[in-house]
RNA sequence: UGGGGAUUCGCCAAGUGGUAAGGCACUAGCUUUUGGUGCUAGCAUUCACAGGUUCGAAUCCUGUAUCCCCAUCCA
């Protein structure tokens, strides 16, 4: 487990703590209307990854409710893909459509509580019937069928003695909610429509927001864990469960934002559209990030699991770069798989000096990948390099071989360029070349120095295969549709050449061609006799990223700018009366306007700071306690909800002002009062917190800190007076807090200086 | 009568009053028979902005700005 928690992790360890849970319980729960994408191994990883952490378990749920949209080639693509990423789900896949018939039981009960009503308006009228954002809508004229009657429709709607869309069942919350999603929301609609699993028993189905909770509920679940979208629905969520008043514990829903990367999309439509488009060859196209597309481009289950595991979870919508894909790709396959040859885009080079045949043996393993084996390498007269590696006019810094400059072919020898055939178009042919026999690798004594070492193949013994080459399927980081589709996503080789050992000794299905990225056999069309290979990735090129600095990022515009501009935005006036209290407050009583705005405006807090004020004549104090504190207590609680009086805070204030106890030890002193409405006076003494100002208490305490930490004494004397905030810090930790901050600063300024 | 979320480096992301973690990307140098890998170093005087409280603020208070979600008989 990674050193720190995500929320969604310490939600569920303090609700482990606590004993509101026994066990906890999570859910991937999936509609099967798609295959499953990048997003999905998120969720899957975080449902799963709890659950596992803390020993505790996740079910693999089919939310299907919908049966227009669902099928079942699609819950086999889900259940292979929890599997792929290697999570144990158990023999059992859960089922929504396995609940219908409890669902349909709640729903009854709801209505008999007379929290449910069957209504028979039009859709049209339905949504004007709700209102705007900004107003309220209104209820609409069945809500006040007698359960009876809403018992008796409801059933007939479930014997199918309606046409779609006739009536719905609805949850009779609030037309007027400021959260549209608790007008009266839908629960039970009509459909006649064959269901994949449940085929024509049923000709209503319930609604997300009615079955999800259920379900969880139903299934033990303790944690539902979703995404940002659904915060909305949270409160529905919650409606359904309490209004059941069902046993406890029951689940509470918690969300976090859904992964983005750039460069593709991620919306089922999306895909959807690709897919039926024919802009991509399927579901399991390389370029789509679907688990099914990576699967085949050759990624592995390790590499995005490592991925998810990096970019962490969080409530803060994000786009994630590609390129941390990417290296986690790069990364578990340079610990794994075999390096061999492959030339992709061949140039003839003939050893003019050199005559019949011979193996070289090569190494599968660089030095730095521990791992054994090897194959022969065929060398011989005519081979293939590169056309790349080739250059007749090289600009600086080109490593690779030239008129003038010698290479070395990967664990063979090094060879020069001796002469440049060129057809009638000035096109290059061939390379005459000479190799120095007294190079081979491994025993070379030829003394020369060479730059790099190139791949190539004995042209005789070549292999040719198929390499598909992918790139990006869009061009622009945050695609739209197809308009910004990158033309160039995949490129078919049909005559690449691989070394003869790739096809006959097959040592892995990925492998690293050496310098130019890794490759994995197509599962699907690869045949040995016509082999086919999926770029998975190319190698880092820090060569490419030389040549060409013209992609250079515009800066954006520095931020200075914004830096001074305050911005001004509206600010609502006073009312008369509260400016009255303003002028008071900042003339008579001193307060500064800042702290005289806030009260001002706000009655409670100004009635509660008079309040204080008659118990204890020190004004400045109070309203920076009332202000600062109390307006806190009561950002999401009720005036009558708090613990602590106006008295108490006048106590709190005095023993500031009479420096029996610091403003640090006051924020403590007041988050107890705040939690249980003790006096003041009474948590001072029971915890011991009344100030030290002693300098001769404080002063060992300061020598102690300052000598357990010498580095930081060194870094201070280097100039980073920061650190004298630390060292105060230490010191008022030592005590407990209890130390005078005023009089440790002073000290520790004096002893450091 | 609007509500709910969010904002810390180019991209993710820790951090909840006491030294601004980490990863990716980027930049150098070293290593290297892959322009790969590895190693070392550099990369936020500042946390959207402006005030306030405090000895001390990314963290507490107030206000402002920007972005996302919500008016499917989708999930």
């Amino acid at each position: 487990m990674r050193e720190s928690k995500d929320f969604l992790r310490t939600i569920v360890e303090e609700d482990l703590k606590s004993g509101k849970y026994k066990e906890v319980i999570t859910r991937f729960p999936p509609e099967p209307n798609g295959f499953p994408h990048i997003g999905h191994a998120k969720s899957i990883c975080i449902n799963f990854g709890i659950a596992r952490d803390y020993n505790g378990h996740c079910n693999l749920r089919m939310d299907d409710t919908n049966p227009t949209k669902e099928d079942t080639k699609y819950v086999e693509a889900l259940k292979s893909a929890v599997e792929w990423l290697g999570f144990d789900r158990g023999d059992n896949v859960y089922f929504t459509s396995d609940n219908f018939h409890k669902l349909y039981d709640y729903a009854i009960e709801l209505i008999k509580m007379g929290k449910a009503y069957v209504d028979s308006t039009n859709e049209e009228e339905m949504r004007s019937l709700r209102g705007t954002v900004k107003e309220a809508g209104k209820r609409s004229k069945y809500a006040v069928r007698s359960i009876e009657e809403n018992l008796d429709l409801f059933a007939k709607m479930k014997e199918g003695e309606f046409k779609d869309g006739e009536h719905v069942l609805r949850a009779k919350i609030d037309m007027g909610a400021a959260n549209m999603k608790l007008r009266d929301p839908l629960l039970y609609r009509i459909r006649h429509a064959n269901h994949f699993r449940t085929g024509d028993e049923w000709s209503i189905y319930p609604m997300y927001d009615f079955a999800h909770c259920l379900s969880d509920y139903i299934e033990g679940i303790s944690h539902s864990i979703c995404t940002l979208e659904f915060e909305n629905n949270r409160d529905i969520y919650n409606w359904v469960l309490d209004t059941l008043g069902l046993e406890l514990p029951r689940p509470y829903q918690h969300e976090f934002a859904r992964l983005g990367i750039n460069y593709t999309v991620m919306s089922k439509r999306k895909l959807l559209e690709l897919v039926e488009g024919g802009q991509v060859s399927g579901w399991d196209d390389p370029r789509l990030p679907t688990i099914a597309g990576y699967k085949r481009k050759g990624y592995t289950p390790e590499s995005i699991l490592n991925f998810c595991d990096q970019i962490g979870i969080a409530k803060a919508n994000s786009m994630v770069d590609v390129s941390q894909l990417e290296f986690c790709i790069r990364d578990d396959l340079n610990k794994k798989v075999p390096r061999v040859m492959c030339v992709i885009n061949p140039l003839k080079v003939t050893i003019q000096n050199y005559e019949g045949t011979e193996d070289i043996d090569a190494s599968y393993y660089p030095h730095d990948v521990p791992k054994e084996g090897s194959r022969k390498l065929p060398f011989s007269r005519e081979l293939y390099i590169e056309r790349d590696d080739f250059c007749e006019n090289p600009p600086k810094g080109y490593f690779r071989l030239t008129p003038e400059q010698p290479v070395r072919i990967r664990h063979g020898f090094i060879i020069s360029c001796k002469e440049v055939i060129k057809d009638a178009n000035g096109k290059i042919t061939e390379i005459k070349a000479e190799y120095y026999p007294d190079s081979k690798s491994g025993s070379d004594t030829s003394g020369i120095k060479v730059k790099s070492a190139i791949q190539w193949l004995s042209a005789k013994e070549a292999k040719q295969v198929e390499v598909r080459l992918y790139d990006r399927l869009f061009s622009c980081e945050a695609p739209e549709g197809v308009d910004d589709l990158n033309p160039d996503s995949l490129r078919i080789i049909k005559n690449a050449f691989v070394e003869p050992a790739v096809i006959t000794e097959k040592p892995d299905e990925r492998f690293q061609f050496e310098r130019q990225g890794y490759f994995y056999a197509d599962p699907i069309d690869y045949t040995d006799e016509k082999p086919v290979f999926n770029k998975i990735v190319g190698l880092k090129d820090s060569y490419a990223k030389k040549k060409k600095p013209t992609q250079e990022v515009v800066k954006p515009a520095s931020k200075p700018q914004t830096k001074k501009a305050q911005v001004e935005g509206e600010v609502a006036s006073m009312s008369e009366a509260q400016q009255l209290l303003f002028d008071k407050y900042t003339t008579e009583l001193k307060l500064n306007a800042e702290v005289a705005n806030i009260l001002a405006r706000d009655e409670f807090l100004s009635s509660f700071y008079q309040e204080a004020l008659s118990a204890l004549n020190s004004p400045v104090s109070i309203a920076n306690i009332v202000v600062n504190e109390v307006s806190k207590e009561i950002k999401d609680k009720q005036a009558s909800e708090l613990k602590f009086t106006s008295k108490q805070i006048a106590g709190l204030v005095k023993m500031i002002d009479d420096k029996t106890i610091s403003s640090k030890i006051a924020k403590q002193v007041f988050e107890e009062m705040a939690k249980f409405g003790e006096n003041p006076s009474v948590i001072v003494e029971a915890k011991g917190l009344i100030q030290i100002s002693d300098p001769s208490i404080i002063a060992p305490i300061i020598d102690e800190v300052i000598a357990k930490n010498p580095d930081n004494l060194e870094k201070f004397k280097a100039g980073n007076t920061k650190l004298l905030g630390f060292f105060v810090g230490q010191v008022l930790k030592a005590t407990g807090g209890k130390a005078n901050p005023q009089v440790v600063n002073k000290l520790v300024h004096e002893k450091l200086n």
